[in-house]
DNA sequence: GGGCTGCATCAATCTATCTTGAAGACGGCG
DNA sequence: CGCCGTCTTCAAGATAGATTGATGCAGCCC
């Protein structure tokens, strides 16, 4: 249990807005369960019955989707303080596929603790409708880069989407992350094949815009790298002014 | 003023959920005012100071982003009767433009007419949040088609989508569409150049997919495309069980 | 009627990315 | 230590889709 330290989700929540003790006590119940998940093991399928989101309370996740030939598309890499299903929630099943990019820990909680919510904290329910919707944003910003930009654009824009996120709860984060994902799921998140998405990194790094040691990955020029593809940070800041109080 | 006939959010909604006479006063409250677009006009930039969403009452519109090099992305096209603006919700500056694809009309309201809805009215929240959701998973939808589908298999998805949703309000509705946009700004929904989607459209003609007449267009095989995609209609139902009573 | 503009179409060329196959690098494990 | 699976890298050839520029057609305004 969680109960010693902070947990992530309030955590990362609390970078937003100041949480009350009703406000914490409902998000506890959220983080009540917990169940571990072994590196590339599937949390839930396409189509199952899913009456639960989860939080993610230790590693890297993803959701993904595949197509009947096997073509896989994986829509969004989930960290730590993360709440997953939200897209899902409006139907009775799953929407896409869940897997764990690492060993990790999740937290399920049914829908239904959601209703809680939305009848007892007018603040708490427009957190989470605010938090759902940026990350409705942020797959926007994916698929613009799928539309319309080239491979190491793409790349580009993975990279600095990752440590964006990853500096909510680590303010003094430099610009070299873990990277826990290989090429060929890096591909799969961005529309390009595994060798392309070698070869472009690689290209990358001669050109000196990142550097790499074992799993760890350097932005070099950040700036350079977020005109590159006309970067904003989703996640710095969240527009809560119009919160009931 | 949109009182003596139902108004197409009314309509949209109560497909999914009984809305009493509290929730029909709330939601007419997000049409009390209305202006008029015409065809290419713009409703709003991103970047610009945003403190209002939109209910359409009429006519097609679209969400966009542009790249500094003049590369666009269409996000999505928006009917009668859906709401604008909720992924912009979170932040203070939309992050998308919004345009008229034809001649229209919108109601704006400001985002602070939502928490009178979180504090009186679960029900309609939860419904609200579904919507939202519902969308999100919608350009989830996208995200795959432009990952990893070829030309035909998005505009496939395309024309399928909208169909899907035309049906929400028009039951009845046959295989035919009216096609208010043209090539190019297809093109620029699902990532092609305005030359390809009229060489792959004719080529559908002439595979017996679809065939057109003016600014209308006709699936052929409508079972033959949804498994060519492997599509799932997101608008025909929504998981209401869990909503509060 | 003549000219303009927007739109769809066609064709030739070009290129970014895919595909396939094979070879290193690396770590884990018997 | 040596084997084996996973991951990355390299290379050759194939192709889907981009690019550019020209043509035709329709509606619209003068």
């Amino acid at each position: 249990m969680s109960t010693q330290s902070k947990s992530c989700l309030v955590e990362k929540l609390s970078y937003y807005v100041d949480l009350d003790d009703i406000a914490e006590k409902h998000l506890a119940a959220l983080e009540e369960h917990e169940r571990n998940y072994y590196r590339h093991q599937e949390v839930y399928s396409e189509g199952d019955e899913l009456q639960y989101l989860h939080v993610v309370k230790e590693g890297w996740f993803y959701s993904y989707t595949d197509m009947p030939d096997g073509r896989r598309q994986i829509i969004r890499v989930l960290h730590p303080g993360d709440i997953i299903g939200f897209p899902d929630i409006s139907f009775e099943e799953a929407t896409c596929n869940v897997r764990a990019s690492e060993d990790g820990c999740l937290c399920p909680f049914p829908k239904s603790k959601l209703d809680v919510i939305f009848r007892e904290s007018p603040k708490l329910t427009a957190l989470m409708f605010s938090i759902a919707n940026r990350d409705h944003a942020c797959v926007i910003d994916t698929l613009r880069a799928m539309g319309r930009m080239d491979a190491r654009e793409r790349l580009s824009y993975f990279f600095l989407d990752i440590i964006a996120r990853l500096r909510v709860t680590n303010k003094a984060m430099s610009n070299t992350i873990r990277m826990p994902m290989n090429q060929h799921e890096i591909g799969d998140a961005l529309g390009l094949t595994h060798t392309y998405v070698s070869k472009t990194i690689r290209e990358m790094e001669d050109a000196g815009l990142i550097s790499r040691n074992g799993a760890t990955l350097t932005l070099g020029y950040e700036d350079k790298l977020r005109d590159m593809v006309d970067f904003s940070d989703r996640y710095a800041t969240l527009d809560t002014s119009w919160f009931p109080s």
